[in-house]
DNA sequence: AAGGAGTTATT
DNA sequence: ATAACTCCT
């Protein structure tokens, strides 16, 4: 015990167990305390329905019930991180400030402000690995840079995990939790309503530690067929858990050894290595976004920035009909509408939706990243903005730039009898398996029978598949030539 | 320095 | 079958 006072600050890792700043804190301290902060800079720029916020309430909620049937509580703020924090930790006698490490640009410049005012302060910021299970350099090539094509890191990373199994061993709390600072008689939390939200109609099924637990659970039921169903949008056969990863509802160390220990038994098949290979993308582009900040709003190849992405009035009402999910093609189209109505996109889709603004539409990936950032629950900066700039092509590691994904095959293949279109394009229906990846081909009569009004019930594409693919070799060749 | 390889493609 | 480019060992 060389602490008195500590505070845990609980920011996207809204647990209790296997959560290394608040293990550190216990062991190291007669009296914890834990805050999470609504922060006021984060909030701001969110409409007032937006799930993520509900999410986080109903997370933290269920974070201040576990901690208080520990004997602890959570304290919660409204307001400014920066502030809030220091204020606290004075209020508390807090001599030091434990929180897991984030590696966002804007997050990382709120920790510098906050070690600052801290340190003024006579009290310090202790920051740990709990987000990943490698940090940004922690898995380097044999020349001792940063990686930047996918598979030779992985390499490297399965190789640091076989060498280094303690890095997966869990950060335990409960056995310390003696340490807890005990509830006031008045501990209460703050309503959506209070915070300037108000409910979702759709909102985020299963927030919270024991909705990660449950979504954990399901797929590891689905684990070893994913390498197969994880590219069928109608199957719903992936984890549904980036949300929770994204706010820290469940331990990555403990996914990553339950895929080990499936891998090593051989109960995970084939897909257990595959949704592995997935973790290691997210740290991946966790390294990418912390080594390179500058791709926030770069192309990773600089080269790509000299890409001329249509603009003006069209330009606008492409990406206006790209977000709403009107661009004639069925699979773009259910897709774009799933993001809407959910704030969840299937993997695959995301990849045929952005291969489409930008190859086919020829919109800036940024703008689409944008609009991802603001719709998708599980809303991560380094995957969003990777994802975005691979399928653009200007990416690290990108799809080649004369790779571009064609609308109607991605259908045809990942949706064969268009189960996936109807759940979101009831007006398609009764097209059959054939007709409904492109209706403009489909008969007449087909299309009649169907109850089909194309231009009516349903748009006809906004573009020329094959023509915008031209325009976009010759966009890219373009570039070449300068 | 040369060879092998690259998440998710296409016709 | 392709083979437009680049990275890593």
């Amino acid at each position: 015990m060389t602490l008195r006072n500590s505070l845990v600050w609980f920011r996207r890792d809204l647990r209790v167990d296997d959560h290394a700043a608040l293990h550190h804190a216990l062991l190291s301290s007669r009296h914890v305390f834990g805050v999470f902060v609504f922060d006021t800079d984060i909030l701001a720029g969110l409409p007032p329905d937006d799930r993520r916020v509900q999410f986080l309430l109903d997370s933290v909620r269920e974070l201040d019930a576990r901690l208080r049937s520990l004997g602890g509580y959570l304290i919660v703020r409204h307001g400014r991180a920066a502030q809030v924090i220091p204020a606290l930790a004075a209020e508390l006698d807090a001599e030091s400030v434990f929180a897991n490490r984030d590696y966002e640009p804007q997050a990382l410049a709120r920790d510098r402000a906050v070690l600052e005012t801290l340190r003024a302060a006579g009290r310090s910021l202790q920051t740990f690995k709990d987000q990943v299970i490698f940090e940004r350099d922690e898995v380097l090539t044999l020349a001792g840079g940063p990686y930047s094509v996918f598979t030779p890191y992985k390499n490297a990373w399965l190789k640091r995990l076989a060498r280094e199994p303690e890095a997966l061993r869990p950060f335990e709390t409960a056995p310390h939790a003696a340490a807890l600072a005990p509830a006031p008689a008045d501990h209460a939390l703050p309503s959506l309503a209070a915070l300037g939200f108000v409910p979702n109609a759709a909102p985020i099924a299963r927030p919270g530690m024991s909705g990660a637990e449950h979504l954990l659970a399901q797929f590891e039921e689905r684990l070893a067929r994913y390498d197969h169903d994880r590219d069928y949008p109608a199957l719903d056969a992936t984890s549904r858990l980036s949300v929770h990863l994204r706010f820290g509802t469940l331990s990555v160390r403990r996914l990553v050894a339950m895929l080990q220990a499936r891998i090593a038994d051989g109960s995970g098949g084939a897909g257990a290595p595959v949704w592995l290979a997935e973790l290691v993308w997210r740290e991946f582009y966790m390294m990418i976004l912390a080594r390179h900040p500058r791709v926030v709003t770069q192309s990773f190849k600089q080269a790509f920035d000299a890409v001329a992405w249509d603009d003006g009035p069209d330009a606008d009402a492409l990406l206006a009909a790209w977000c709403a999910g009107r661009t004639g093609y069925p699979l773009v189209d259910a897709a774009m509408l799933q993001l809407e109505r959910t704030g969840f996109m299937h993997n695959r889709l995301r990849m045929v939706t952005a291969s489409f603004l930008t190859k086919d539409l020829g919109i800036d990936w940024r703008r689409g990243e944008r609009w991802f950032a603001l719709k998708l629950n599980d809303y991560e900066l380094a995957s969003n903005n990777g994802g975005w700039q691979w399928a653009a092509s200007t990416g690290c590691d990108a799809q080649p730039w004369f790779r571009i994904f064609n609308p109607v095959t991605q259908s045809k293949r990942f949706d064969p009898d268009g189960d996936f279109i109807r759940q979101y394009l009831p007006q398609l229906a009764r097209l059959s398996g054939a007709a409904i990846h492109a209706p403009w081909l489909a008969r007449p009569g087909a299309l009649a029978q169907a109850g089909v009004v194309l231009g009516m019930d349903y748009p006809r594409p906004i573009v020329d598949h094959d023509a915008a693919r031209e325009k976009t070799l010759a966009r890219f060749k373009a570039i070449r030539a300068a």
